[in-house]
DNA sequence: TCGATAATAGACTCCATTATCCTTTATCAA
DNA sequence: TTGATAAAGGATAATGGAGTCTATTATCGA
Protein backbone atom coordinates (compact mmCIF):
# COMPACT_ATOMS: atom_id res chain seq x y z
CA UNK A 1 0.00 0.00 0.00
CA UNK A 2 1.40 3.66 -0.54
CA UNK A 3 0.78 6.30 1.77
CA UNK A 4 -0.37 9.23 1.21
CA UNK A 5 -0.27 9.27 -3.16
CA UNK A 6 -1.79 6.83 -5.75
CA UNK A 7 0.82 4.63 -7.34
CA UNK A 8 -0.48 6.35 -10.30
CA UNK A 9 0.58 10.15 -8.99
CA UNK A 10 4.15 8.52 -7.52
CA UNK A 11 5.10 6.94 -10.15
CA UNK A 12 4.36 10.35 -12.22
CA UNK A 13 6.75 12.47 -9.80
CA UNK A 14 9.66 9.69 -10.31
CA UNK A 15 8.59 10.27 -14.35
CA UNK A 16 8.88 13.74 -14.08
CA UNK A 17 12.05 14.01 -12.04
CA UNK A 18 13.72 11.75 -14.15
CA UNK A 19 13.09 13.84 -17.20
CA UNK A 20 14.15 16.87 -15.39
CA UNK A 21 17.80 15.18 -15.06
CA UNK A 22 17.57 14.85 -18.89
CA UNK A 23 19.82 17.72 -21.44
CA UNK A 24 16.89 19.98 -22.08
CA UNK A 25 14.91 19.56 -24.61
CA UNK A 26 16.08 15.79 -25.35
CA UNK A 27 12.66 13.63 -26.32
CA UNK A 28 12.54 10.40 -24.13
CA UNK A 29 10.50 7.68 -25.05
CA UNK A 30 7.69 5.98 -22.44
CA UNK A 31 9.70 2.43 -22.50
CA UNK A 32 13.07 4.19 -21.68
CA UNK A 33 11.23 5.97 -18.52
CA UNK A 34 9.80 2.87 -17.67
CA UNK A 35 12.73 0.62 -18.20
CA UNK A 36 14.84 2.96 -15.64
CA UNK A 37 12.25 3.13 -12.77
CA UNK A 38 10.85 -0.48 -13.08
CA UNK A 39 7.10 1.00 -13.58
CA UNK A 40 4.80 -1.11 -15.90
CA UNK A 41 5.15 0.30 -19.65
CA UNK A 42 1.75 0.74 -20.49
CA UNK A 43 0.29 2.17 -17.27
CA UNK A 44 3.15 5.01 -17.15
CA UNK A 45 2.14 5.67 -20.42
CA UNK A 46 -1.29 6.60 -19.42
CA UNK A 47 -0.29 9.02 -16.64
CA UNK A 48 1.98 10.75 -18.90
CA UNK A 49 -0.65 11.44 -21.16
CA UNK A 50 -2.40 12.81 -18.07
CA UNK A 51 0.35 15.11 -17.29
CA UNK A 52 0.63 16.42 -20.85
CA UNK A 53 -3.00 17.08 -21.03
CA UNK A 54 -1.97 19.58 -17.73
CA UNK A 55 0.71 21.03 -19.78
CA UNK A 56 3.79 19.67 -17.18
CA UNK A 57 4.97 17.46 -20.29
CA UNK A 58 4.55 18.06 -23.53
CA UNK A 59 4.60 15.02 -26.04
CA UNK A 60 5.30 14.33 -29.23
CA UNK A 61 4.62 11.64 -31.48
CA UNK A 62 6.34 9.36 -34.18
CA UNK A 63 9.80 8.68 -34.84
CA UNK A 64 12.08 11.13 -33.03
CA UNK A 65 9.21 11.31 -30.77
CA UNK A 66 8.85 11.19 -27.13
CA UNK A 67 8.45 13.06 -23.61
CA UNK A 68 10.02 16.81 -22.43
CA UNK A 69 9.16 19.07 -19.93
CA UNK A 70 5.65 21.24 -20.94
CA UNK A 71 7.59 24.60 -19.15
CA UNK A 72 10.40 25.48 -17.54
CA UNK A 73 11.32 23.12 -14.28
CA UNK A 74 11.50 26.19 -12.12
CA UNK A 75 7.69 26.86 -12.94
CA UNK A 76 6.78 22.96 -12.08
CA UNK A 77 6.28 22.50 -8.51
CA UNK A 78 6.26 18.95 -6.95
CA UNK A 79 2.50 19.92 -6.12
CA UNK A 80 1.25 20.64 -9.72
CA UNK A 81 2.14 16.91 -10.54
CA UNK A 82 0.32 16.44 -7.51
CA UNK A 83 -2.61 18.21 -8.19
CA UNK A 84 -2.74 16.68 -11.57
CA UNK A 85 -3.05 12.80 -10.72
CA UNK A 86 -4.44 13.18 -7.20
CA UNK A 87 -6.12 16.39 -6.61
CA UNK A 88 -6.04 18.31 -3.40
CA UNK A 89 -8.46 16.15 -1.54
CA UNK A 90 -5.14 15.21 0.51
CA UNK A 91 -5.55 18.68 2.22
CA UNK A 92 -8.95 18.49 3.19
CA UNK A 93 -9.80 15.17 4.06
CA UNK A 94 -9.93 14.66 8.33
CA UNK A 95 -6.90 12.15 8.93
CA UNK A 96 -9.50 9.98 11.38
CA UNK A 97 -11.82 9.68 8.74
CA UNK A 98 -14.41 11.58 10.56
CA UNK A 99 -17.15 13.18 8.61
CA UNK A 100 -17.41 16.68 8.88
CA UNK A 101 -14.36 17.96 10.57
CA UNK A 102 -13.56 21.19 10.46
CA UNK A 103 -13.06 24.57 12.87
CA UNK A 104 -16.57 24.36 13.86
CA UNK A 105 -16.60 20.80 14.32
CA UNK A 106 -13.00 19.62 14.94
CA UNK A 107 -11.89 15.84 15.02
CA UNK A 108 -9.61 15.37 17.98
CA UNK A 109 -6.47 15.83 16.41
CA UNK A 110 -7.88 18.61 14.56
CA UNK A 111 -5.13 21.42 15.08
CA UNK A 112 -1.74 19.58 15.21
CA UNK A 113 -2.72 17.38 11.88
CA UNK A 114 -3.50 20.58 10.43
CA UNK A 115 -0.06 22.08 11.39
CA UNK A 116 1.91 18.72 9.78
CA UNK A 117 -0.29 19.33 6.81
CA UNK A 118 0.38 22.53 5.97
CA UNK A 119 3.92 21.42 6.53
CA UNK A 120 3.63 19.00 3.59
CA UNK A 121 1.24 21.41 1.12
CA UNK A 122 4.27 23.91 1.75
CA UNK A 123 7.15 21.50 0.60
CA UNK A 124 5.49 20.30 -2.26
CA UNK A 125 4.46 23.86 -3.01
CA UNK A 126 7.94 25.54 -2.73
CA UNK A 127 10.14 22.88 -4.36
CA UNK A 128 10.53 23.05 -7.98
CA UNK A 129 11.63 20.29 -10.02
CA UNK A 130 14.41 22.62 -10.70
CA UNK A 131 15.24 22.69 -6.77
CA UNK A 132 15.94 19.17 -6.38
CA UNK A 133 17.61 18.29 -9.68
CA UNK A 134 20.82 17.44 -8.15
CA UNK A 135 19.16 15.34 -5.59
CA UNK A 136 16.98 13.96 -8.51
CA UNK A 137 19.90 13.02 -10.55
CA UNK A 138 21.84 11.37 -7.59
CA UNK A 139 18.65 9.20 -6.90
CA UNK A 140 18.18 8.18 -10.45
CA UNK A 141 21.71 7.65 -10.55
CA UNK A 142 21.31 4.92 -7.40
CA UNK A 143 18.75 3.26 -8.69
CA UNK A 144 20.03 0.46 -11.19
CA UNK A 145 23.09 0.12 -9.27
CA UNK A 146 22.09 -3.56 -8.53
CA UNK A 147 19.56 -5.17 -11.24
CA UNK B 1 -9.54 7.28 -1.20
CA UNK B 2 -8.18 7.49 2.29
CA UNK B 3 -5.22 9.66 3.30
CA UNK B 4 -2.15 7.76 5.02
CA UNK B 5 -4.69 5.56 6.87
CA UNK B 6 -6.54 2.67 5.44
CA UNK B 7 -10.52 3.01 5.85
CA UNK B 8 -10.20 0.05 8.78
CA UNK B 9 -7.74 2.16 10.41
CA UNK B 10 -9.62 5.45 10.54
CA UNK B 11 -12.74 3.29 11.74
CA UNK B 12 -10.68 1.53 14.26
CA UNK B 13 -9.41 5.29 15.59
CA UNK B 14 -12.69 6.49 15.75
CA UNK B 15 -14.01 3.30 17.28
CA UNK B 16 -11.36 3.56 20.15
CA UNK B 17 -11.85 7.26 20.78
CA UNK B 18 -15.95 6.55 21.25
CA UNK B 19 -15.45 3.85 23.84
CA UNK B 20 -12.68 6.08 25.34
CA UNK B 21 -15.77 8.66 25.88
CA UNK B 22 -17.74 5.86 27.62
CA UNK B 23 -18.28 5.24 31.04
CA UNK B 24 -15.29 3.58 32.40
CA UNK B 25 -16.20 -0.33 32.41
CA UNK B 26 -19.80 0.55 30.14
CA UNK B 27 -19.84 -2.47 27.65
CA UNK B 28 -20.75 -1.34 24.32
CA UNK B 29 -21.74 -3.41 21.32
CA UNK B 30 -20.73 -3.44 17.60
CA UNK B 31 -24.17 -2.33 16.28
CA UNK B 32 -24.64 0.77 18.41
CA UNK B 33 -20.66 1.83 17.86
CA UNK B 34 -21.70 1.27 14.32
CA UNK B 35 -24.86 2.96 14.07
CA UNK B 36 -23.15 6.34 16.01
CA UNK B 37 -20.18 6.01 13.69
CA UNK B 38 -22.11 4.97 10.29
CA UNK B 39 -19.53 2.26 9.93
CA UNK B 40 -20.67 -0.93 7.89
CA UNK B 41 -21.37 -3.39 11.35
CA UNK B 42 -19.29 -6.38 9.90
CA UNK B 43 -16.80 -4.21 8.57
CA UNK B 44 -16.31 -2.99 12.16
CA UNK B 45 -16.68 -6.23 13.87
CA UNK B 46 -13.20 -7.33 11.86
CA UNK B 47 -11.82 -4.16 13.40
CA UNK B 48 -12.81 -4.43 16.61
CA UNK B 49 -11.55 -8.52 16.82
CA UNK B 50 -7.89 -7.18 15.44
CA UNK B 51 -7.97 -4.73 18.41
CA UNK B 52 -9.20 -7.37 21.28
CA UNK B 53 -6.49 -9.57 19.92
CA UNK B 54 -3.96 -6.42 20.64
CA UNK B 55 -5.14 -5.97 23.73
CA UNK B 56 -5.83 -2.49 22.91
CA UNK B 57 -10.03 -3.44 23.57
CA UNK B 58 -11.04 -6.29 25.43
CA UNK B 59 -14.17 -8.31 24.33
CA UNK B 60 -17.11 -9.59 26.57
CA UNK B 61 -19.06 -12.81 24.34
CA UNK B 62 -22.96 -13.19 25.05
CA UNK B 63 -26.06 -10.90 26.59
CA UNK B 64 -24.48 -8.33 28.24
CA UNK B 65 -21.27 -8.33 26.26
CA UNK B 66 -19.62 -5.87 24.47
CA UNK B 67 -16.52 -3.82 23.97
CA UNK B 68 -14.11 -2.35 26.76
CA UNK B 69 -10.79 -0.94 26.53
CA UNK B 70 -8.07 -3.36 27.06
CA UNK B 71 -6.31 -0.98 29.67
CA UNK B 72 -6.55 2.60 30.95
CA UNK B 73 -6.89 5.44 28.41
CA UNK B 74 -3.92 6.79 29.80
CA UNK B 75 -2.33 3.95 28.38
CA UNK B 76 -3.69 3.96 24.60
CA UNK B 77 -2.13 5.81 22.59
CA UNK B 78 -3.16 6.56 18.79
CA UNK B 79 -0.33 4.80 17.63
CA UNK B 80 -0.74 1.68 18.77
CA UNK B 81 -3.90 1.84 17.39
CA UNK B 82 -2.55 2.48 13.67
CA UNK B 83 0.15 0.16 15.08
CA UNK B 84 -2.29 -2.97 15.08
CA UNK B 85 -4.02 -1.90 12.43
CA UNK B 86 -2.05 -0.95 9.79
CA UNK B 87 1.51 -1.64 11.00
CA UNK B 88 4.57 1.06 10.81
CA UNK B 89 5.46 1.01 6.64
CA UNK B 90 3.79 4.43 6.45
CA UNK B 91 6.83 5.53 8.44
CA UNK B 92 9.59 3.65 6.79
CA UNK B 93 8.43 4.00 2.76
CA UNK B 94 9.26 6.33 0.36
CA UNK B 95 6.76 9.37 -0.13
CA UNK B 96 7.58 9.49 -3.67
CA UNK B 97 8.10 5.39 -4.28
CA UNK B 98 11.58 5.50 -5.05
CA UNK B 99 12.78 2.06 -4.10
CA UNK B 100 15.75 1.62 -1.40
CA UNK B 101 15.39 5.38 -0.12
CA UNK B 102 17.30 6.00 2.52
CA UNK B 103 19.95 8.44 4.27
CA UNK B 104 22.59 6.66 1.81
CA UNK B 105 20.28 6.98 -1.52
CA UNK B 106 17.94 9.76 -0.58
CA UNK B 107 15.31 10.97 -2.78
CA UNK B 108 15.10 14.17 -3.65
CA UNK B 109 12.78 14.42 -0.43
CA UNK B 110 14.03 12.51 1.87
CA UNK B 111 15.12 15.05 4.29
CA UNK B 112 12.11 17.66 4.51
CA UNK B 113 9.38 14.36 4.29
CA UNK B 114 11.33 12.87 6.75
CA UNK B 115 10.81 15.80 9.49
CA UNK B 116 6.97 16.03 8.57
CA UNK B 117 6.52 12.52 9.05
CA UNK B 118 8.81 12.33 12.39
CA UNK B 119 6.16 14.83 13.28
CA UNK B 120 3.17 13.07 12.46
CA UNK B 121 4.84 9.55 14.36
CA UNK B 122 4.97 12.12 17.80
CA UNK B 123 1.85 13.38 17.52
CA UNK B 124 0.27 10.11 17.11
CA UNK B 125 3.24 8.79 19.64
CA UNK B 126 2.38 11.38 22.78
CA UNK B 127 -1.05 11.73 22.16
CA UNK B 128 -3.50 9.01 24.01
CA UNK B 129 -7.03 8.62 23.67
CA UNK B 130 -7.32 10.01 27.44
CA UNK B 131 -5.65 13.39 26.40
CA UNK B 132 -8.40 13.68 23.64
CA UNK B 133 -10.98 12.53 25.90
CA UNK B 134 -12.51 15.98 25.41
CA UNK B 135 -11.93 16.59 22.22
CA UNK B 136 -13.67 13.31 21.00
CA UNK B 137 -16.56 13.93 23.15
CA UNK B 138 -17.44 16.80 21.72
CA UNK B 139 -16.23 15.75 18.01
CA UNK B 140 -18.55 12.78 18.48
CA UNK B 141 -21.67 14.95 20.04
CA UNK B 142 -21.40 16.94 16.29
CA UNK B 143 -21.94 13.62 14.45
CA UNK B 144 -25.75 12.89 14.50
CA UNK B 145 -26.64 16.27 14.53
CA UNK B 146 -28.40 16.83 10.95
CA UNK B 147 -29.08 12.96 10.41
C1' DT C 1 -30.17 -27.01 31.27
C1' DC C 2 -31.86 -24.31 27.60
C1' DG C 3 -32.65 -20.32 24.76
C1' DA C 4 -31.19 -15.88 23.60
C1' DT C 5 -27.49 -12.92 22.90
C1' DA C 6 -23.18 -11.18 21.04
C1' DA C 7 -18.43 -11.71 19.72
C1' DT C 8 -15.33 -14.85 16.72
C1' DA C 9 -13.88 -16.67 12.52
C1' DG C 10 -13.61 -17.74 7.92
C1' DA C 11 -15.38 -17.64 3.38
C1' DC C 12 -17.25 -14.89 0.12
C1' DT C 13 -18.67 -10.69 -2.86
C1' DC C 14 -17.90 -6.14 -4.68
C1' DC C 15 -15.46 -2.40 -6.49
C1' DA C 16 -11.69 0.90 -7.31
C1' DT C 17 -7.04 0.92 -8.28
C1' DT C 18 -3.58 -0.97 -10.86
C1' DA C 19 -2.11 -3.02 -14.92
C1' DT C 20 -2.49 -4.85 -19.80
C1' DC C 21 -3.75 -5.07 -24.61
C1' DC C 22 -5.00 -3.42 -29.04
C1' DT C 23 -6.43 -0.07 -32.41
C1' DT C 24 -6.03 4.64 -34.03
C1' DT C 25 -3.62 8.91 -34.91
C1' DA C 26 0.31 11.73 -35.71
C1' DT C 27 5.07 12.37 -37.18
C1' DC C 28 9.36 11.50 -39.31
C1' DA C 29 12.49 9.94 -42.87
C1' DA C 30 13.49 7.74 -46.94
C1' DT D 1 3.81 8.63 -50.59
C1' DT D 2 4.91 5.01 -47.91
C1' DG D 3 6.67 2.43 -43.93
C1' DA D 4 8.20 2.69 -39.41
C1' DT D 5 7.78 4.76 -35.11
C1' DA D 6 5.64 6.35 -30.90
C1' DA D 7 1.97 8.55 -28.34
C1' DA D 8 -3.31 8.62 -27.69
C1' DG D 9 -7.18 6.40 -26.35
C1' DG D 10 -10.48 2.93 -25.40
C1' DA D 11 -11.52 -1.72 -23.82
C1' DT D 12 -10.39 -5.32 -20.94
C1' DA D 13 -8.18 -8.00 -17.05
C1' DA D 14 -6.06 -8.69 -12.45
C1' DT D 15 -5.39 -7.41 -7.75
C1' DG D 16 -6.23 -5.90 -3.20
C1' DG D 17 -8.87 -3.28 -0.01
C1' DA D 18 -13.57 -2.74 1.56
C1' DG D 19 -17.63 -4.68 2.83
C1' DT D 20 -21.01 -8.87 3.46
C1' DC D 21 -22.76 -13.23 5.04
C1' DT D 22 -23.14 -17.28 7.80
C1' DA D 23 -21.83 -20.71 11.04
C1' DT D 24 -19.53 -21.31 15.49
C1' DT D 25 -18.34 -20.35 20.22
C1' DA D 26 -18.92 -18.27 24.62
C1' DT D 27 -21.79 -16.16 28.15
C1' DC D 28 -25.83 -14.80 30.58
C1' DG D 29 -30.34 -15.29 32.59
C1' DA D 30 -34.38 -17.79 33.28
Amino acid sequence: MSIIFSKGCEYGLQAVLYISTLERGRRILIKEIAAKLQIPVHFLAKILQQLSQKGILKSYKGSKGGFVLGRSPEEIRLIDIVNALDGMSIFTECILGFPGCSTEHPCPVHDRWGKIRTEAFEMLADETIADVKEKSISKIASLNMDS
